[in-house]
RNA sequence: GCAGCUGUAGCUCAGCUGGAUAGAGUACUUGACUACGAAUCAAGUGGUCGCAGGUUCGACUCCUGCCAGCUGCGCCA
């Protein structure tokens, strides 16, 4: 407890602690409880900190009321702590700037806020994130998971849990056969020199169409005959399909390394569903054989009736596996290569019962870790006229986003700054800002909902730039920034926080020392929303303070001293906060 | 039919394990740049929290039943 992140809590807790003692002896309360019962007042007129009595009421046989007014009795104030109060149930503490100062900013400006101990579960943990199909083309619809997987990864980090990403490409299955069948037989491009990727998936989608527009037709038969001789070919790797799909699988990895390289991820394994696909039939086979499954209209699966979960199918009648084949063993491979003890898989919320049925079968095959298997599901990105499909084509790709969003940010914004002579912005530096601030909109957008909303996309909505949204973040830190290297900001040991008595400044030292908190519930619950929330409340407040509290010109030099000091930090706290999320922080902007 | 998710201001969304007067953004109406960066700030208008019951000192939050929308549910991934 004495390492814990949040020093105000720990120590309003051990405070509340020993009146709690002292009025009620025969009371016992864990300072733990007290801690998790803390909570920032409704407002700053009413307290800083919240302590609700409630919980007392049934130990201690009183009302919260009263309860309260005896603990304010028997409490001890130190210096720290400016005034003790009662509101109804609720014993509220107001704390001097002072101990703002000397417990949180001080604390931030050095660094050492930044590296407490955060998570109480910090084992070992894989998250799965990013399962794109080679052959097919990346849209927005998959920046959601990459986005709110890339965040979660560093929350977590952050928080001090061992965490490897890892990610499950689809490089096989019957839409890389379509997309061949199509390259071969009905294409007449040439390859382009760059973008492969996406012309491929393009192709994928036109292989879609013709195939539907052929149905019913005496093509069909044939086309089917032709799909399932690809599909035996890349099975028994040979052949020229086999040559083919080799090299375009190629083009499609080239796809997502540049969307990776672009959402700053990393993946420390990357499972190819190649790899896994024949020993994962290998091994229901071996399950079958001990008696493990059964038999039942010529397919062998699990009956999972009893656990409300149906019929799973793992080798079809033609003698193939399925996607939960490969997950069962995909499972396993995680949990023996890398000895995990948590398995979080970031997946859309359709395979929500898929993933309960792999988990099941996975606990009566006798591993224990799946217990602590976890599906992550998030609803899905859809088009204002429906659901997203790279089968139709109704998309939007991944760099018509991005480019459109970086063209906006210049025009509305960037460009300016190239007419001023004296504003020293370089072309080059004009372009890379626009990629960062473009990169924070999209990632923002995609993670500052709810996991379970369905986000509707749509291009002109994202395009504007005002209020809760990336940018504005990132321009609070660019101020701070430019900010600081104005007024030659440098560390100094003597601060005198009592200086700072205005409101805006109290609200953002209330603000700044929550940050650790928050990152602790996120990580918990594998939530992005309540930091994206927070920074965005935390960018309100300071840009409050900025317009009300001057720096440079303050009434003392003292006092535009310790001001200074406090925006570093927010701008720290800042920089920290986007940096977990995933998000840039340009300089400038 | 069964299961899961969603329903809060015109629109987009918060509201943490029930607790202090339901909060933001946006839109709309005002005011603030010869200013430490206006991608900003300050203020105002706007809500029977899908409906009906129940539990509780107290319900947007928990339970039950309806209504609406979305997504799944044996040989796709």
């Amino acid at each position: 407890m004495n390492d814990y992140h949040n020093k105000i809590y720990l120590e309003l807790s051990e405070l509340i602690l020993g009146a709690v003692k002292s009025a009620y002896p025969d009371v016992e309360l864990k300072q733990e409880d007290i801690v998790s019962a803390l909570g920032p007042a409704p407002n700053l007129k009413m307290g800083h900190f919240a302590f609700p009595c409630f919980p007392l009421a049934k130990v201690a046989k009183m009302g919260p009321p009263q309860i309260s007014a005896k603990l304010l009795e028997a409490i001890e104030k130190p210096e720290w702590v400016q005034e003790v109060i009662t509101q109804g149930p609720y014993l509220n503490f107001f704390l001097t700037t002072q101990a703002y100062g000397e417990k949180v900013v001080s604390s931030i400006i050095k660094g050492d806020f930044f590296t407490q101990k955060i998570s109480s579960d910090t084992r070992k943990t894989m998250i799965e994130y990013s399962q794109p199909n080679t052959h097919k083309e990346l849209h927005v619809g998959h920046m959601r998971n990459l986005c709110l997987g890339n965040a979660i990864v560093r929350m977590s980090q952050y928080a001090g849990v061992e965490v490897i990403p890892s990610t499950y490409p689809g490089d096989v299955g019957t839409h890389v056969a379509k997309c061949l069948w199509y390259f071969k037989y009905h294409n007449k491009e040439q390859p382009p020199a760059e973008n492969k990727g996406a012309w491929l998936g393009r192709l994928y989608s036109n292989a879609n169409n013709l195939l539907e527009d052929q149905k019913g037709t005496d093509k069909e038969e044939e086309n089917r005959k032709v799909l399932t001789a690809i599909l035996k070919e890349l099975e028994e790797k040979s052949g020229e399909y086999y040559e083919l799909w080799k090299e375009t699988r190629e083009w499609s990895i080239a796809l997502m390394k540049e969307a990776y390289a672009w959402a700053d991820v990393e993946f420390d394994r990357w499972f190819w569903e190649s790899e896994v696909d024949s020993p994962s039939l290998e091994l229901a086979k071996e399950y079958h054989k001990k008696g493990f499954f059964k038999e039942d209209d010529g397919a062998i699966g699990i009956d999972l009736s009893e656990y409300k979960l149906g019929f799973c199918i793992l080798i079809k009648r033609d003698g193939t596996g399925l996607y939960a084949t490969k997950d069962l063993l995909l499972a396993k491979k995680k949990f023996e290569e890398f000895k995990i003890k948590k398995n979080i898989y970031v997946v859309d919320n359709r395979q929500a019962h898929h993933f309960k049925q792999v988990f099941k079968i996975l606990e009566l095959m006798g591993f224990e870790e799946s217990k602590d298997c976890f599906h992550l599901q998030y609803d899905v990105v859809e088009l204002p006229d429906g659901a997203m499909s790279s089968r139709s084509g109704n998309i939007i790709p991944l760099m018509d986003l991005i480019s459109q969003m970086e063209e906006t940010i210049k025009k509305n914004y960037l460009n300016r700054y190239l007419e001023d002579a004296d504003s020293g912005w370089t072309q080059e530096e004009v372009d890379k800002t626009a990629t960062m601030v473009a990169n924070g909109a999209i990632k923002y957008g995609m993670i500052r909902v709810d996991n379970n909303r369905k986000i509707v996309f749509d291009m002109d909505e994202w395009l504007k730039l005002d209020g809760e949204t990336g940018p504005y973040l990132q321009y609070v830190h660019a101020r701070i920034c430019s900010l600081s290297e104005k007024l030659n900001y440098n560390k100094s040991d003597e601060s005198d926080w009592s200086l700072l008595k205005a409101s805006q400044e109290v609200a953002l030292l209330q603000k700044l020392s929550l940050f650790n908190s928050v990152v602790e519930g996120g990580v918990e619950q594998l939530k992005t929303i309540h930091l994206c929330a927070y920074l965005y409340e935390l960018g309100k407040l300071f840009n409050s303070f900025y317009a009300e509290c001057p720096i440079g010109k303050a009434d003392s030099k003292e006092l535009g001293k310790v001001r200074l000091d406090l925006a570093v930090a927010t701008g720290k706290v800042m920089n920290k906060g986007l940096d977990i999320l995933g998000i840039p922080a340009p300089t400038k902007m």
